[in-house]
RNA sequence: GGCGCUUUCGUCUAGCGGCUAGGACACAUGCCUCUCACGCAUGGAACACGGGUUCGAUUCCCGUAGGCGCUACCA
């Protein structure tokens, strides 16, 4: 049975926190994660931390902190505290807390909970070379070389000699260690199967993730603990760091998230996926420091940050109702619920995350895609006023645009992105030079008798003084009826060059009436 | 290999002992229509397998098989 574990959490104030590291660009999973920590901290009026793990010195990559706080800022993921914030409970940048962690860990020594070890790194792969499946523990520590197999004068030499060492914990084994879990009920699970962890790493004295994690979080009064899933075989060890501290009472819950497969084939979703498949697995754009490599964004692709927010919130979990999925940050604060979300991974659909931009983006005023098309417009050379754009946009957002899949395959989509709207809207700006007389709607609308209804069409059009939809109107619909004419396909052949565009009244409204009959007459003197 | 998590339409999922197994994306068809659409309507499509428990299992338990993760002085 699944217990609401977010629910017992009592009077305890709730505070949460993303902590990612700073090793390269935010991938769409660890937003995913910030996203449901965020949604858990507004909904609980608690407090969301924004904390650096830069424990690891060695996969430092610089910008990429500055990285992930502007992705934040653009998915409208906001943070109490933290890096870039501040707070009561600084530093956050777990670099800058040596001294602390240094400090639980002489408690630890001395408690006799963790001990220190010499065995460098080389003698440790050796020693996996030479026993099958060697593991640090209960059953092996004696027979390295540590303070434990050691006496105590010769571990002091060592040490005054300068010699490295890590600081492991000590871990007793036959003990049962439970887990809760609000996603996953109780996980329980054995501590002879534990390795005795290194928290103190040698190579440049600072902490492992471990340590460091626990400390900042009992520092930081963090109430639980939402991550990855990658997480939940090492819980077990942090609720023995807990407990070795004395912290049990205080523990956080926890709560690890099923992760986010390929689209296709087996694994977890991976940079190379979206390189493939022609999508994002960043929100920004990133250029690697060391190779100058590129990586798609959300942001530059096109995506609006609410439609990546409702389509992430909805990857693994869902209201659990039939009603719309289209919601905004205000609805999935209220509606999300951390005990509802699923258990396994999910595989990451970019086909449906198109389909959330198409929806926000038509929900958007004309006005809005403006800036997008202008510089649209800018790269193909075209200098228009926004004006017209937007009534550009008016006629042409609803849309669909051809295109060709991996397999070769035409296919037909909603207009997803503004940068989908250039084959469509080319018209609007570049009269049609060649007209295919193969095509399918040429043929099909362009008779023998089409180019005299044509001439007769622009005979009615000159005439016409009021350009407007309606002036047009009225005077064309009244010829129309009149002669039984029915001209809409050939004169839109003639302006478009094509079957598709706008209604024909607001096409050459739009373009005006010297446009217009020039794109006629050219029509009818090449296709005749 | 060991340990853990997991398994409902192609995909994301609802379901918490009795349902024609619901919704969304994608796909197909129809209506609308001056084109392509949008919109609306309709349709095809799923409980991994085998044992139990029970009057009754998609639902509870145990296996098997698949998937995922972890198994570093990385997080």
């Amino acid at each position: 049975m699944r217990i609401n574990y977010a629910k017992k959490m009592n009077q305890r104030k709730v505070r949460v926190r993303f902590a990612p590291s700073p090793t390269g660009p935010l991938h769409i999973g660890g937003v995913r994660t910030a996203l449901y920590n965020y949604l858990f901290a507004r909904q609980h009026d608690g407090q969301l931390i924004l904390r650096i793990e830069d424990t690891d010195s060695t996969r430092f990559v610089p910008g990429a902190e500055e990285y992930i706080i502007e992705s934040f800022k653009w998915l409208g993921i906001t943070f109490d505290e933290g890096v870039g914030i501040g707070g009561q409970y600084g530093p956050y940048r777990q670099s800058e807390r040596r001294d602390i962690y240094k400090q639980y860990v002489q408690q630890l020594l001395d408690a006799g909970k963790a001990y220190i070890a010499f065995d460098t790194p080389e003698e440790l792969d050796a020693k996996r070379g030479e026993i099958e499946n060697f593991q640090y523990d209960a059953s092996t520590r004696m027979q390295m070389r540590n303070s434990l197999s050691m006496p105590a004068q010769e571990v002091e030499r060592l040490i005054a000699e300068g010699r490295q060492y890590v600081v492991r914990f000590l871990i007793e084994p036959g003990e049962d260690v439970v887990v809760h879990d609000i996603i996953r009920g109780d996980v329980c699970i054995n501590s002879s199967i534990l390795d005795d962890k290194v928290l103190y790493k040698s190579v440049d004295n600072l902490p492992t993730y471990h340590l460091a994690n626990i400390v900042d979080d009992h520092l930081m009064e963090v109430t639980h603990v939402i991550r990855g899933e990658e997480w939940l075989p090492s819980a077990p060890l942090h609720v023995l760091l807990y407990k070795a501290f004395g912290w049990a009472d205080t523990m956080p819950m926890f709560a690890h998230l099923p992760l986010l497969l390929k689209p296709v084939g087996n694994g977890k979703l991976s940079k190379r996926d979206g390189d493939k498949l022609g999508f994002p697995v960043f929100p920004l754009e990133w250029t690697d420091p060391k190779s100058g490599e590129v990586s798609s964004g959300y942001r530059e692709k096109g995506y609006l940050p609410q439609a990546v927010v409702n389509f992430l919130a909805l990857l693994g979990w869902n209201p659990g109702n039939d009603s719309s999925e289209l919601l905004t940050m205000d609805e999935l604060i209220r509606l999300f619920d951390l005990s509802k979300c699923s258990r396994n991974g999910a595989r990451f659909d970019y086909i449906k995350a198109a389909w959330f931009n198409h929806q926000y983006l038509i929900s958007q005023p004309d006005e809005a895609w403006v800036p997008a098309f202008d510089k649209l417009l800018q790269n193909q050379g075209i200098i228009t006023t926004p004006d017209r754009m937007a009534e550009v946009v008016r006629m042409m957002k609803l849309k669909v645009i051809e295109y060709t899949d991996n397999e070769g395959n035409k296919k037909k989509r909603n207009i997803s992105f503004v940068s989908d709207l250039w084959p469509l809207v080319r018209f609007f700006f570049v009269a049609p030079d060649a007209i295919d007389k193969e095509d399918k709607f040429v043929r099909k609308n362009w008779k023998e008798h089409t180019a005299d209804e044509m001439r007769q069409l622009m005979d009615v059009l000159s005439g016409v003084d009021d350009f407007s939809v309606e002036g047009q109107k009225a005077v064309v619909d009244e010829w129309a009826s009149a002669s039984g004419i029915k001209p809409w396909n050939a004169w839109r052949i003639c302006l478009v060059g094509a079957g598709q565009g706008p209604d024909m009244y607001e096409l050459s409204a739009f373009l005006g009436k010297t446009e217009t009959l020039g794109r006629m007459q050219h029509a009818i003197d090449i296709l005749g």
